[in-house]
DNA sequence: ATCGATCTGCACAGTTCGTTCACATCGCCG
DNA sequence: CGGCGATGTGAACGAACTGTGCAGATCGAT
């Protein structure tokens, strides 16, 4: 994985230096910004890959520097408020932090939250081939391998790919022509039932529950625990 | 991208007509209300993208705007607060505002967070399209699932299309002819009772409260807490 | 070229769905 | 209150859709 770079926008001298100390013991790369202005000049000559911020801040306060440095691009922000003011954190999350932890919290605890957070990311971006976990599903792209409830299937090329797509937008419904047109990439593919037939041994290899049929539509992949 | 609808609601004419000349010249399509009642009948008739509310009207306050919109539909509200006010803002954000902006503002901020607040609804959507929320009636068009009351009914291709016809514009009476054209695509059906029998079929999986019989007209989807 | 694995499309069967019909009710209006 | 047209109701038929098994085609490796 190619290295983190994390912005931390906190005044107190002393809580940004343990922030920094302990985050570059995790193996990120920290920048440090003490006031508003600089925090936004520091996110837009270095995009950071997350954001640690305070909304107590000199210059203009954390929320705006929440806003601005949105404004440029999505960034993941890890708020830091102050203990019970639920105002800040509820306002924190409107303008578009992804977390918060209120004062005084632990480091191991603010790191926790860092890495959670940038999983939740990486998932949503699903930039990686790391492997889908939906349920008691479990595919690994890298290894293409497949196991429900910790029993491995063997799924033929275009079984893995179907599944693949579907476990891309779990739950939802997709229409038959759509992934003829993108796991088969036809164009056009109306009356045929070649979608069924790979459907149907998806089916008896991982259970039948694991695909649902929409009449009329299409399928859908459901995510049991 | 389809086209984006901005209801701005500001009883400010100068105001009103500043932010409608600078969200037009960014592409968006504008509506424009001055008090309360005529807002929310806006945002009923033409359901918009993302709603612009200053907090102070007449009629009956911003809040309760934000309220009476958010009911039918999640959309993303951006507040005009007071210099200051730090207890509209936070009631706003409270009652389903997304973010907020204090006056005096300038056009070019406006736009910004229009924007931002845009990109924000969207990516959230990639994610999973929001179900539409009537009360308490669920429809989760990407799944194609609806329940009522946390009741999950099973639905036919043509009734789950009907009702999320209705649902489009809640509370309205739409003739049996219209529906026949939307739903159906069949331009003239005179003298058929498919649309009956359909709506038949709706109340008896979703209760017969909800769908409302206009005599000599058509059908209207009731909301009700 | 041969073999095995996989893919595709078809025919058949079972199921679900849509439409219409006949009849019962309802609502409007004089 | 009585009639007429509109709507609710249940059943039934045919049409559309999907599940299933299978055979031929295709592909890659030996």
């Amino acid at each position: 994985m190619r290295e983190r770079r994390i912005l931390v926008v906190e005044d107190e001298r002393t809580i940004a230096d343990s922030i920094a100390v302990r985050l570059r013991a995790e193996g990120f790369t920290v920048g440090l910004a003490g006031d508003g202005p600089s925090a936004v000049e520091a996110a837009r000559r270095e995009p950071p890959d997350l954001v640690v911020l305070d909304v107590m801040l000199p210059g203009f306060d954390g929320l705006e520097v929440c806003r601005r440095i949105q404004a440029t691009r999505p960034v993941p922000v890890l708020m830091l408020t102050a203990r019970d003011d639920e105002n800040d954190m509820l306002v924190g999350l409107a303008v578009g932090a992804d977390d918060y932890i209120t004062k005084p919290f632990s480091m191991r605890e603010l790191a926790a939250r860092v890495h959670a957070l940038l999983r939740r990311v990486d998932r949503a971006q699903a930039v990686g081939p790391q492997p889908i976990v939906l349920g008691d599903l479990e595919i690994n792209q890298a290894e293409r391998r497949v196991s429900r409830s910790g029993v491995e299937a063997h799924l033929t090329p275009t079984e893995f790919d179907l599944l693949v797509h579907l476990a891309g937008r779990p739950r939802t419904v997709l229409p038959r022509e759509r992934l003829l047109a993108e796991v088969w990439g036809w164009g056009d593919g109306a009356g045929t039932r070649t979608v069924d037939s790979h459907v149907k041994a998806l089916r008896r290899k991982l259970g039948a529950d694991l695909i649902r049929t929409v009449h009329g539509v299409g399928y859908a992949l459901e995510v049991r625990p």
